[in-house]
RNA sequence: GCGCCUAUAGCUCAAUGGAUAGAGUAAUAGUCUUCGGAACUAUUGAUGAGGGUUCGAUUCCCCCUAGGCGCACCA
C-alpha cells in the first residue's frame, strides 16, 4: 500500500508522527505534524511535492503513482497485497445466535449482518474465517413455547401434522405466538407446568421430544431462509443443548479451585476477586447456567478450530456477563486469554413503539423486507423477467446498508418508515452508482480506442483519481477497528464524487473519453468489491 | 445503591488531541429535449451545562443534568 511505503521513507528520514489524511483536499493527499518544515529529504519515487503549512508538512503523491494504484485496483492486485495484512491469520466470528422457538427481530438481522461483514473483511485482509452460531435450543423459554403450541393446537383442534405443509415462516410465526402466549401464562398461574416442561426437557421425557423435534426444526428451517437470504452460510451452527453436559462437567471439576459453593448450593464465580461481580454457573437445583455452558462452548469450539481471535458478537447490555465469563475462562485454561473478544453491538430501539418477544410485540425481519421491496418494485427498469431477482439483491442492500453505516457498537433508533432510503446514504444509491458506471462503459466498447496517454488530468478526474488508492487502506482500517461503517462510509463519499464528476464532465464521445471510461471502470470495481466485502451485491442494470 | 455505555443540525449518523465540526434527510431555490434524475448544484441549520489539563478539546480528566443497559440461581 501506498501509505506504508510512505510510512517507510518517513522513518528512514526520521520523522516521527502521525500520518493522515488532511481535512481538505487542497492540503495535499497526507499531511504529517511535524512542527516545522522538512529539510534534507532523501530521493522519492512516490512523493511529488511536500508544502509546510500551519504546522503540518503536507505530502502531495505524483500522479504517476495515483494511476498505478487505480491500475492495481482494476486488475485486482491490490488484493494480494492486501491478503498480508493477515496472513494466516484464524478468526472466529460468533453471531446472530437466535434462539430456536422465537421469532427473529431487528436485533438478529443486525448481528447476523455485522457478523458477516466481519467475516468477509478479515478475509479480505488475508484471514481465515470461521463463522460460528451459537443457539439457544433448550431451556426455560422452550418450554413457554411448547407450552404455547400445545394450548392452541387445542384451542383450534389442530395437530402438528397440520402444520407441516405450511411456509417456514408461517411455522415461525406460530412458535412465535404460542411463545408470547406461553410467557402470559407462566405469570398467570402456570408457572409449576411449565417448569416441569423444561425440567422434562432436560431429561429428554420421551413424551416431550416429538413435539420438541419438529417445532426446533422448524426454527432451524426458518432461520436457515434467512441466513441465505443474507448471503450467510456457518462453518458450525453450536447448540446449547449439546453442550450443557461439558459445561457442566467443566464448572463441577473446578470446584473449590475457580468455582465455589454460594448461598443455596449454587456453584458460583466470584468475580468480585477481580474487581468484577459473581455469577451462578450451577444452580441449587443443579441446573447449568447459560454462563455455565459457555465453558462447555469454549473448549467445543476451540477443538472445532484454533483461533487465535473469537469474536462474540453480541448485544451491550451482555458486557456485565462477558466480563466475568471471560475472565472465569482465562482462569480455567490460560490459552483463552487474549483469544476471546466481546463486540458488543448496539441496542435497536424504536422511534414509536416498544418492542418485546415476550408479549408478542415485534417487527418481524421479514415485514422489514417486504416494506422495502414493495418500495422498490416500481423503480425498476428491468425487463419483468429480471425484476424479481432485482429487487431481493436491491432490498438486501438497502437494508445491509443501514445497518452498516454506523457504528456497530452504537445504539441506533430505528423508524420502520424511514429505515430504508432508496436515496443518498444509502445502499441502493451505490448499487445505482455501479449500474450507471456499466451503462457508461457498455456504451464506449462500442467505441474504437484511442490509447490516449494517462495524464494531464483536470480537477474532476484528479478527485477521483485521489479516492482510488485509499480503498485498501479503510478496508484495513475497518478490519483492524471490526468496524465495517468505516469501509461503509468511504463507499458513499467515493460514490458522491464519482457523481459529481459524472455530473460535470461528460465521457462518451468527448476527447477525453478512453481515459474518463477508465476512471469509470475503476469506480466499478472499487463499488462491486467494496459492496461485496460489506455482504452487498451489484447488479448490472436497475 | 454500585457499575458500564451514550449525549453533535428539526431527524438519522460522521469526525486516530489539530487546519473552516462533515454527510444524508427534511425545508427552500435551481439543473431538466439526460453518456441512467435512485443523480447533480446552492441556501438555511449543531458539539447537553459548568470546571480543569493543553499552544490547541466534539475527543482526555472532574462534577452536574438527561437517557439506555447491567448487577446470584433466566437466556
Amino acid at each position: 500500500m501506498i501509505k506504508s511505503d510512505l510510512l517507510k521513507w518517513l522513518q528512514e528520514n526520521k520523522i516521527e508522527g502521525k500520518i493522515e489524511h488532511p481535512s481538505v483536499s487542497k492540503f495535499g493527499d497526507y499531511a504529517v505534524r511535524t512542527g516545522k518544515p522538512l529539510e534534507n529529504l532523501s530521493e522519492n519515487s512516490i512523493v511529488e511535492k511536500i508544502e509546510f503549512m500551519a504546522g503540518f508538512s503536507n505530502i502531495w503523491l505524483k500522479e504517476k503513482v495515483l494511476v498505478d494504484q487505480a491500475k492495481n485496483i482494476l486488475s485486482s492486485k491490490y488484493n494480494e497485497e492486501l491478503k498480508e495484512e493477515n496472513i494466516g491469520k484464524k478468526m472466529m466470528v460468533e453471531f446472530a445466535h437466535p434462539n430456536t422457538h422465537k421469532e427473529l427481530h431487528i436485533g438478529h438481522m443486525r448481528t447476523l449482518i455485522t457478523g458477516e461483514a466481519l467475516a468477509r473483511l478479515f478475509e479480505t485482509t488475508g484471514a481465515t474465517a470461521f463463522r460460528a452460531n451459537y443457539q439457544g435450543d433448550i431451556g426455560p423459554h422452550v418450554a413457554k413455547a411448547i407450552w404455547g403450541v400445545q394450548k392452541m393446537l387445542k384451542q383450534e383442534n389442530q395437530t402438528l401434522t397440520d402444520w407441516e405443509t405450511k411456509a417456514n415462516s408461517e411455522k415461525a410465526h406460530f412458535l412465535g405466538k404460542a411463545y408470547a402466549l406461553g410467557c402470559a401464562d407462566y405469570d398467570a398461574d402456570n408457572k409449576d407446568e411449565i417448569d416441569k416442561i423444561n425440567h422434562n426437557l432436560y431429561a429428554k421425557d420421551p413424551d416431550i421430544m416429538d413435539i420438541y423435534k419438529i417445532t426446533r426444526k422448524w426454527s432451524l428451517d426458518y432461520y436457515n431462509d434467512f441466513y441465505a437470504r443474507f448471503y450467510t452460510t456457518y462453518d458450525k451452527l453450536f447448540f446449547e443443548s449439546e453442550i450443557t453436559e461439558d459445561g457442566k462437567k467443566i464448572v463441577e471439576a473446578n470446584i473449590g479451585k475457580l468455582f465455589e459453593k454460594g448461598d443455596e448450593g449454587a456453584i458460583i464465580f466470584d468475580g468480585e476477586k477481580y474487581g468484577l461481580h459473581k455469577r451462578v454457573f450451577i444452580t441449587g437445583a443443579g441446573t447449568v447456567t447459560y454462563e455455565g455452558k459457555e465453558m462447555g462452548l469454549a473448549y467445543v469450539q476451540k477443538a472445532q478450530f484454533e483461533y487465535d481471535k473469537n469474536i462474540h458478537v453480541v448485544g451491550n447490555e451482555q458486557s456485565g456477563y462477558f466480563k466475568v465469563v471471560l475472565k472465569a475462562m482465562s482462569l480455567l485454561d490460560p490459552w483463552f486469554e487474549g483469544r476471546q473478544y466481546h463486540l458488543p453491538m448496539g441496542m435497536v430501539t424504536f422511534a414509536d413503539r416498544k418492542m418485546s418477544s415476550r408479549t408478542g410485540d415485534i417487527v418481524t425481519v421479514d415485514s422489514i423486507l417486504d416494506e422495502t421491496t414493495k418500495a422498490i418494485l416500481p423503480l425498476l427498469k428491468n425487463e419483468e423477467m429480471d425484476k424479481k431477482y432485482t429487487a431481493e439483491v436491491i432490498t438486501i442492500g438497502a437494508v445491509k446498508f443501514s445497518v452498516l453505516k454506523s457504528d456497530p457498537t452504537q445504539n441506533t433508533i430505528f423508524d420502520v418508515k424511514k429505515s430504508v432510503d432508496l436515496n443518498g446514504n444509502s445502499g441502493p444509491y451505490l448499487q445505482y452508482t455501479y449500474a450507471r458506471c456499466q451503462s457508461v462503459i457498455e456504451k464506449s466498447q462500442k467505441l474504437e480506442t484511442r490509447n490516449e496517454k494517462l495524464e494531464m488530468w483536470n480537477e474532476e478526474e484528479l478527485g477521483l483519481l485521489r479516492y482510488f488508492y485509499q480503498f485498501s487502506e479503510k478496508i484495513v482500517e475497518a478490519a483492524e477497528r471490526y468496524n465495517p461503517a468505516i469501509l461503509a462510509e468511504y463507499l458513499l463519499n467515493f460514490s458522491r464524487k464519482y457523481n459529481e464528476f459524472y455530473g460535470k464532465c461528460r465521457i462518451i464521445g468527448e476527447p477525453e473519453e478512453e481515459r474518463r471510461v477508465f476512471l469509470t471502470q475503476v469506480t466499478a470495481k472499487i463499488l462491486k468489491d467494496g459492496l461485496n466485502i460489506l455482504g452487498i451485491k451489484t447488479v448490472e442494470k436497475m
